[in-house]
DNA sequence: GCAGGATTATCAATTATGATGATTAAAGAA
DNA sequence: TTCTTTAATCATCATAATTGATAATCCTGC
């Protein structure tokens, strides 16, 4: 063929080592090898590749033009063996991965992320921020490999789960909320001002399903939600690290509720679909995500 | 060879046509050809890419998942053969192109740079942006292929040049400049303000070598100048296509100058060193730098 | 200037691989 | 069923790569 893999390999070789001799050597063949490989190649390019008028050929300008390309070629076909090594040891090619921004900070999946692309180079990831509907959703369309989210009562019989971690919600609202000037908080106090919820548009909206009050909006995104709290249009159930930063500096101020707790805690579990071989990065993932929720559950309580 | 060349174009051929038999018309080989291509390349993967259990093959999931990378190693290899008739056909892998930005106008030599891209898809591309005597140094120590400058009275032996256009100069200050008041400008008034000039800190500053005043301010960029020139800090000669629209919307005026005519113009050239053979891609921005100056030319005065 | 070491080119012999055509078997379509 | 199309297998051929040996060349050190 021509400009086949075995002349590419002995054109890089030889820029490299710096002679035919030391390429032959370090691709282990005869050097007669390699200047019959160089020379069918410079046939099929069309013009030399080397100047053989001193001692060490010497790349041509021609030569070095295609340097580039010819490494690239040699790169993706190194991808490709790789790909097929992968395959054989049931890495996948792909992976996705949904998260309840209300189960999990957002700095601990970025976090697996870099870590991801460490171990497995070659599998592309998609990392899928979503609520909590919209995560189990996905992972009952199969759409992704592995969720995280707060635990539900029961799942279906299709689905694997394992709780990690607790994650600490409070009852909150602005520092200028008429409810923040209470020394205590409850029920029907809350019941009298509007209840500011996470939901997700793609799963419809449920109305009337708070025993508290009748009152509530609907957000899709921390962001507007945090603003929304900020703003001291409502009062929120919200896990303590999505409002940590805003407790601290005060925008936000946590209610001292009489029904429960002041922080009362909620499973978070990591749920996936029985069926369907589990490759290494499924379960490199489900190892490391345990372990960083593990570290998570000994943060000292706000 | 393991994955060779030959194999990765069966797969693909027998993928998209979807049979042996019709990837073996397309390649013009015999189906035994292709057949045995494909089975070794199974052999070196390790497992089986399509599945023969009816009578079209159909792609394994194993299969599927090496299409991207196949189809990579493929498209590189396509590649390094269109550069090498690139080579063959003297079209050059880079070239870089300097432009004064007092001599032509930004969106010019963009325009430029999209077709040039049409034109010489594999051929990389510098565009710089420089002041006159950056570019004309970059020329000077080869660093780039082409430059557009304002002219010269002369050039070297070792340049090449050619006139292309006119770029019509005036000169021009803040509209609350105590110069935009007068009637008539005359020389030993514009003594009397500050001058403000185009120069490069690279090639050093030039001091007192204006006969017009000993007063200057200096700017690398012509951004900062119009800055400086709307804020009043002084005057300056400036090229009509760069202060445009800051004439028209009246925040710099043009001085009716005594001396000169209220607008002069001054000669472009494209410049470039002689030795070193003209490939397809020089040859081609000559042409076309030269046609678009051209048009530009007849472009109606403000 | 000359010897020694290392390099590249060339050639004939060998090996490996791809390509071919014929044949068999099997899977749909009519 | 019969006809067509398809894939696998095999022996054979052609091409190309690989090798080892050899000769020519270049550079270094003496």
């Amino acid at each position: 063929m021509e400009l086949s893999l075995e002349q590419l390999q002995a054109f890089i070789a030889t820029v490299e080592t710096g002679s035919f001799s030391a390429a032959a050597r370090r691709l282990g063949k005869a050097q007669s090898s390699i200047s019959g490989l160089i020379s069918n190649l410079e046939i099929d390019a069309g013009f030399s590749l080397f100047d053989r008028s001193s001692k060490i050929p010497k790349l041509t300008p021609e030569g070095l033009a295609l340097m580039n390309d010819v490494k690239s070629v040699l790169k993706s076909h190194r991808n490709l063996r790789h790909r097929i090594d992968n395959i054989m040891d049931s890495v996948e090619s792909e992976i996705s991965l949904a998260y309840d921004n209300m189960a999990i900070p957002d700095g601990v999946m970025l976090g697996l992320a870099s870590e991801f692309e460490q171990q497995f180079p070659l599998t592309s990831l998609m990392l899928l921020e979503a609520t909590h509907k919209r995560a189990y959703q996905l992972i009952e369309q199969n759409k992704v490999n592995l969720a995280v989210v707060i635990s539900q009562d029961d799942y279906p019989e299709q689905f694997a789960f394992r709780g990690i971690c607790h994650v600490h919600y409070c009852t909150v609202a602005g520092a200028k909320h008429p409810l923040a000037k209470l020394d205590k908080v409850a029920p029907q106090d809350l019941a009298q001002y509007r209840h500011l919820r996470i939901t997700d548009t793609q799963t419809g909206f449920r109305r009337f399903d708070s025993d508290l009050t009748s009152n509530i909006w609907y957000s899709n995104s921390p962001t507007t939600m945090m603003e929304m709290l900020r703003q001291g249009l409502g009062w929120a159930e919200m896990p303590l690290h999505a409002v940590e930063s805003q407790l601290l500096n005060g925008s936000i101020v946590r209610l001292p509720t009489s029904h429960q707790e002041v922080t009362f805690p909620h499973c978070v579990d990591l749920i996936w679909q029985i069926e369907g071989a589990m490759g290494q990065c499924l379960q490199w993932l489900l190892e490391r995500i345990t372990n960083k929720a593990k570290a998570l559950n000994q943060r000292p309580a706000l």
